[in-house]
DNA sequence: GCCGTTTTCGGCCCGACTGTTTTCAGTCG
């Protein structure tokens, strides 16, 4: 909670001091220190304490002082009055694409413009032509810069942007000039929400592919068109980005694009110790091309293994890369069960046997149906009775189908003094229980932490799902002790879900590195309430990915047998 | 403001595009 603080103060102190005109480098100081704490996987006021701080990257003595003033006091001197200084809303006007620091100053030292609706105004009224260096044109791009930011989504969820990326690919890869193509940036990296889609083309035709992509049904508006990039916004208000290189490039391109930034700007800064340069057009010395049709390439010529794009988030893992100690990453193949299904016996809207059906065409060897229990009325929760004829229906079907293990399970409500919904007598008759919170989310961080940890003592309880109970752009997670939950984890020998359900990717990605370290498992499930929900696999993997996690980490890479018995292994 | 198998001071990734300029600054990724 505290980390996402600290870095919107030093992001908001980056900024003002930008528009200040300050040293650059002490701004991207501030800017990387900000990147860095917010993809931190510790509690920061817990380093603060522990005196761990600048064992951060991007932190050193200045920046460890402020942080500790930040979480002993509440707040920063500093920054207060760094803020005073300048008007409010200023740092806003560099939310207006083509607005940078120092058109900001200009806007406001000039024309008094302190805000986006003055910036509109004062565009609509013609008076920003007047300063030096503005004319019509600038006003024009002023004026749709503030319509974009009114018209285009914020950050999307990963698979709403995946789908839209596949809509384009698709229709891209109809054009015969299409050598390669591939989607870049933050969606290539699986970040859980992302921000424009990119996409990367190569070919020796550029027109050609930029004509037919600005004519693309989906295209509701052209941003911007240039010879190998261009800008368009979808009915959606999802933003595009395409651009095209000689295919001799396209490994070089796809590093680049793929990022993240702070990742390349080390890469090449590792590069040019080695007396080489990269761009996005190839790895050269002096100006000889040396490498550039594969990543791999560049990455070997680096002497670095190479690097999956989940991991590139400059988290070590070039410094891995370059020792060798690159993790090998989960695969969807290593999944062999799905652990969380609902079925028509609560607030799903299948039957067991279409849910075993559907495991059995992914090629499981197990699932789990794990329906809710009677405390969550509003989901048609079990009663002991009802779970006692479900677990009869499941015997029977497990005698029905062969080649797929089918677990009666449990998703058993904690409430809200860490209690279970069902009494472990009843518990004992399930083949894998999951317990998870769903009322009282206002409760205190010690309340909750308290509560799940209570619940993770109980022996037959395998799996706490969806740990944070965030769910993405519309609820926070609660707040909880999250390092005590994952000791808690290891301890108890209690799996933590990733739920791969698009709106919760819970566990994330950065508590999942956090819980490897500290030697707890993990247990990736899809909580489908539909069929179609069991598709979501990937997504969870993809967050498995970016913590690092390897098979060995998760729980539903087994193979049955040996999965029942880790399963038993708890009580 | 950070950081160090060249450095505790002097570096700090690299290029495209745009609009405004006659050679470049600002912005973006």
């Amino acid at each position: 909670m505290k980390n996402k603080a600290v870095a919107e103060i030093f992001r908001q102190i980056g900024e003002i001091l930008e528009i200040q005109g300050e040293n650059p480098f002490r701004i991207r100081a501030y800017l990387r220190a900000a990147q860095s704490i917010e993809s931190l996987n510790r509690d920061i006021a817990k380093l603060a304490a522990e005196e761990k701080l600048k064992e951060i990257p991007g932190i050193g003595k200045d920046l460890a002082e402020k942080i500790k003033e930040i979480v002993n006091t509440g707040k920063l001197k500093f920054y207060e009055q760094l803020r005073d200084s300048v008007p409010e809303g200023l740092t806003l006007l560099m939310s207006v694409p083509g607005i940078g620091p120092k058109s900001a100053k200009l806007l406001y030292e000039h024309l008094k413009i302190r805000n986006i609706n003055d910036l509109e105004q004062q565009a609509l009224a013609h008076q920003i032509r007047i300063l030096p260096g503005f004319k019509e044109k600038t006003e024009e791009n002023i004026l749709r810069g503030i319509a974009l930011i009114k018209k285009a989504k914020e950050r999307m969820p990963l698979a709403v942007a995946l789908a839209t990326a596949e809509e384009f690919t698709d229709s891209l890869k109809k054009i015969k000039q299409v050598e390669q193509i591939e989607p870049a940036g933050s969606l290539r990296r699986r970040k859980e929400t992302v921000r424009d889609i990119d996409i990367l083309v190569s070919s020796r035709q550029p027109k050609k592919i930029m004509d037919t992509f600005t004519k693309l049904v989906q295209v509701k508006e052209i941003l911007a068109q240039g010879p190998t990039k261009s800008s368009v916004l979808t009915k959606e208000g999802i933003q595009v980005d395409l651009r095209v290189v000689q295919p001799k490039s396209f490994g070089a391109a796809l590093l680049y694009f793929t990022g993240c930034k702070e990742h390349n700007i080390k890469l090449r800064q590792m590069a040019a110790k080695k007396g080489v340069k990269i761009n996005e057009y190839g790895l050269f010395k002096k100006n000889k091309w040396l490498a550039g049709k594969k990543e791999q390439d560049i990455y070997k010529l680096l002497k670095l293994n190479p690097i999956a794009p989940e991991l590139r988030e400059d988290q070590g893992e070039l410094e891995a890369a370059l020792k060798a100690q690159l993790p090998e990453l989960l695969e969807l193949t290593d999944i062999k069960g799905d652990l969380h299904l609902h079925s028509q016996w609560s607030d799903g809207a299948h039957s067991l046997g279409e849910l075993v059906r559907a495991a059995k065409v992914k090629g499981y060897q197990y699932i789990a149906i794990t329906d809710h229990s009677q405390s969550v009325r509003i989901a048609h929760g079990l009663s002991p009775e009802r779970l006692k004829r479900q677990i009869a229906a499941i015997a029977k079907l497990n005698k029905k189908f062969k080649g797929i293990k089918i677990l009666a399970g449990s998703e058993v409500d904690i409430k809200s003094d860490g209690s279970l919904d069902f009494p472990d007598r009843i518990l004992k008759q399930l083949d894998l229980v999951i317990a998870a919170v769903h009322s009282g989310f206002k409760q205190s961080q010690e309340q909750l932490t308290q509560r799940i940890t209570r619940a993770m003592e109980n022996k037959y309880v395998n799996i706490i799902a969806h740990p944070s109970g965030r769910l993405l752009g519309q609820r926070e997670p609660y707040a909880l002790d999250m390092e005590a939950v994952l000791k808690q984890a290891k301890k108890t020998g209690t799996w933590m879900e990733i739920s791969a359900f698009p709106d919760r990717l819970d566990l994330i990605d950065i508590n999942c590195r956090r819980a490897k370290e500290l030697g707890a498992q993990m247990a990736i499930s899809t909580d489908s309430h539909l069929l179609s929900h069991l598709d979501y696999m990937y997504l969870g993997v993809s967050v498995a990915r970016r913590g690092w996690l390897e098979k060995k980490d998760v729980a539903n890479t087994l193979p049955l047998e040996k999965f029942l018995q880790a399963v038993k292994k708890k009580r």
